[in-house]
DNA sequence: CCGTCGATGGCACAGGGTGTCAATTGCGGC
DNA sequence: GCCGCAATTGACACCCTGTGCCATCGACGG
């Protein structure tokens, strides 16, 4: 019950965080206009979110331990190429499902260097997930053996550079074709035994 | 003579900030420590970097366009995977000239999230730079082509990878040997025709 | 000797982020 | 209905980063 209220909340911030940036660009708008537009004290924004980029960037939460569950639900023969692109493809089908939130959101990201910046060091996160968890199927030690960080390297590429063309086209473009001819260009290394 | 001096006083607060972060860590070490232990006035200290990041990030500047020189300068029959390796191997040159100074700074980034955000960012720029490159010797559009693009991701994921584990070896491990073994594990996607 | 220009320092200010404390709200027990 | 308790919120003070503005100082040429 105040698990729902807080989400509830949260949600209010989103948004009129998101409306005003989407208008103003993320560094003009200050936390002031931020809670002002949501109704709230600007002591309690900073509880809701550790930072005002945590904002947009925590839209992007669970994304890093959804790809690494289902890199881990996947069956243990399915080469790494395989598995890779199905863990991408859960991140892939949230811009499908919504495509506006989605859109704006990642617009938003890739155009603001320094929530650019913070997305980036994210993803260094989820790579880490990735990396333990390939090491993992693949029976071999990620301390000594470089191919599964690298595996999860090349998977993180193709998955930005997918939403970078998704982002550039519009949503015209549709990502999952985008996330196929990225994987398409690594495939050759994720396939091979390291 | 101006242009020397300038220089000189960059090297005087690099230093003093390097020196205070590596006791300190960079986020609890204020601005005002370092000026103090330059001898500079607040102002002047942002006069000469934009931001405190910029010091760390600062020590970076040059690498974007050395690799991006490299690449343009290797042979145009070269194979991508090849010309890339030359490339990268341009920045791992200067880790291996001054191993200390270096891996001082490498071990300062990645153990700070803000300074490892900033860096990612910057590492970005690189690659549009190696995207473009690219695409001038393979003769290929990256608007409509990934290849180029994907190609420059997979050299820098190869190039990240080394210095991370460089970093965590303490400088034990040769970085060129690192790298061959990063870029081993690249080769077949970067070879193919894409 | 004087005027100019660049570098510097000091100051005030906006904005992000945190600690502290009082007021408020909501809830269960009596 | 009333009381006490805990959690949430708001308000204030504060530190730190970063910037605009202006006074100052020093070098250099006229």
């Amino acid at each position: 019950m105040a698990q729902r209220k807080r989400q509830l909340v949260a949600a209010e911030i989103t948004e009129a965080a998101l409306q005003l940036c989407a208008v103003k660009g993320f560094d003009t708008t200050t936390v002031d206009e931020i809670v002002e537009a949501a109704g709230i004290s600007r002591r309690t924004f900073f509880r809701y979110f550790s930072s005002k980029e945590d904002v947009a960037i925590q839209l992007l939460a669970s994304l890093g331990t959804d790809m690494r569950d289902e890199l881990r639900a996947r069956p243990a023969g399915e080469p790494p190429a395989t598995a890779l692109r199905h863990a991408v493809g859960i991140a892939i089908d949230h811009c499908v499902d919504e495509p506006l939130k989605s859109l704006r959101v990642v617009q938003l990201i890739l155009r603001t260097p320094v929530l650019h910046a913070r997305m980036l060091e994210r993803q260094a996160q989820w790579r880490e997930g990735l990396t333990i968890e390939l090491a993992v199927r693949l029976g071999r030690d990620p301390a000594t053996d470089m191919f599964p960080e690298m595996a999860a390297r090349m998977a993180l590429a193709a998955f930005e550079a997918a939403m970078l063309h998704w982002s550039v086209s519009d949503g015209a473009a549709d990502p999952h074709v985008l996330t196929d001819r990225a994987f398409a260009m690594i495939g050759p290394a994720l396939d091979q035994a390291g």
